[in-house]
DNA sequence: TCTGGGGTCCTAGGACCC
DNA sequence: TCTGGGGTCCTAGGACCC
């Protein structure tokens, strides 16, 4: 049998907002934005005991709990924190780690197992060794698989460690409530409380399998299975090239005006690109994703023949596909991700060739339209920063 | 003052090819 | 004279995670 840990840090953002500023002791924390459409990226415990969760909406969040501290997110610090936290397992314990989030990872602890040393001695000693070197608390769970593993993270935070296998399925799974089994969301959830499938034991009777199966698609089964502590799914340790790269934004207000939506199309494109290239990768197909204000999306994709890292092929397909499919729609939100990504080392023809052909290609066929819009992306964004720094100097 | 932003994975239909 | 079967790729949408 395996013995797999699954190790979560505690309000990660939150956690590390308060190490940065020793004054926030014992004070609610929130990391949210800052504009008036914010949502709470993370809360401490303190904040979260007046109702406050992630993905509230801020304002909502500050209705609850007026005198939290809100701070704003600093990604590239957290993003330092989690490089530390994997390291001091991968150095000091094993590195058999699949890293699943920011703050999150697997570990295969099965070969450290010795006939005085139990998963849980482990587990205790990687959380003491992360809060006494980097200060952060983590829940830990224990498992025969990756799903007891997480479920057992869950299972009491913060700074818990949870043993589940086969025989705690009873006593610390079943009796949970459906919306807390993991991958199992909100739509699912709803669908299968409607037909009387209220807990995970209820997912695991052998006699509600056919009704599953007739709710769910073909991935029931590995419902039912985890349900019943089975988990097929294997720790994957390689470190994974990005499948896809995005950005979005939701604008301040929702806006129909090209001007504004081009202006934010060209910034997306930049800030996509510059990763893009930052990883050594092209992309071949590029999409266009739009939220209406009533919270419908869409999403407009185009694959081009070859894998490309030019931002001027990638921003005039950008805009041709927003100009296509969405102009003069009034939007709430408008998003732009690079899929079908391969690796520079990988690409077996070069591609500047090939971009060199479609830029004239472009320019033979769409010659007037696109040297337009060119030139007007580049008068707006030369008057969007010279108005920005204009707005700095006055502040000065 | 209603509801962010970054992802992964899956499904299903249609085009196209042999 | 009335319509296969397998496979791949593209596109759009949606569920789910942190």
């Amino acid at each position: 049998m395996k013995h797999i840990l699954h190790i979560d840090i505690n309000s990660f953002f939150a956690s590390v907002e308060e190490l940065l500023n020793p004054h926030y002791a014992n004070h609610p924390i929130i990391v949210a934005g800052r504009t008036k459409r914010s949502v709470v990226s993370s809360a401490n415990y303190l904040a979260r005991s007046y109702g406050v969760k992630a993905a509230m909406p801020l304002h909502l969040a500050l209705r609850l709990c007026p005198n939290a501290i809100i701070a704003r997110p600093h990604f590239d610090v957290y993003r330092n924190y989690a490089d530390k936290f994997f390291n001091i397992i991968a150095v000091d314990f094993t590195n058999r780690i699949e890293v699943s989030s920011i703050d999150e990872c697997y570990v295969d602890i099965t070969h450290l197992i010795k006939e005085h040393i139990t998963p849980y001695q482990i587990a205790k000693k990687i959380q003491n060794t992360i809060l006494s070197k980097i200060k952060l608390r983590c829940s830990i769970g224990i498992g025969p698989n990756k799903f007891l593993a997480k479920m057992g993270s869950d299972y009491k935070k913060p700074f818990g460690i949870t043993s589940i296998y086969q025989e705690d399925l009873p006593t610390k799974i079943w009796p949970q409530p459906i919306d807390d089994m993991i991958w199992i969301g909100k739509a699912t959830a709803t669908l299968l409380k409607k037909h009387g499938i209220k807990t995970i034991g209820d997912i695991a009777k052998s006699q509600n399998k056919q009704i599953i199966e007739s709710l769910l698609d073909k991935n029931w089964i590995v419902h039912y299975q985890r349900a019943n502590g089975y988990d097929s799914d294997e720790l994957d340790y390689a470190h994974n090239a990005p499948k896809s790269i995005g950005a979005s934004e939701t604008f301040l207000e929702d806006t129909s005006d090209w001007e504004e939506i081009k202006l934010k199309l060209v910034e997306l494109v930049k800030n996509v690109v510059e990763r893009l290239q930052e990883y050594q990768m092209q992309t071949k197909t590029i999409s266009i994703n739009i939220k209406y204000p009533n919270f419908v999306s869409q999403n407009r994709s185009l694959t081009i023949d070859h894998h490309t890292d030019d931002y001027e092929i990638i921003l005039l397909r950008a805009i041709k596909l927003y100009h296509n499919n969405f102009l003069d729609q009034n939007v709430r939100l408008v998003g732009v991700s690079l899929s079908h990504l391969l690796s520079n080392d990988k690409l077996t023809v070069n591609s500047e060739l090939f971009d060199d052909y479609v830029k004239t290609d472009i320019n033979v066929i769409n010659k007037n339209e696109i040297s337009v819009i060119v030139n007007e992306i580049n008068r707006q964004f030369a008057r969007n920063i010279i108005t920005t720094a204009d707005k700095k100097n006055k502040l000065r």
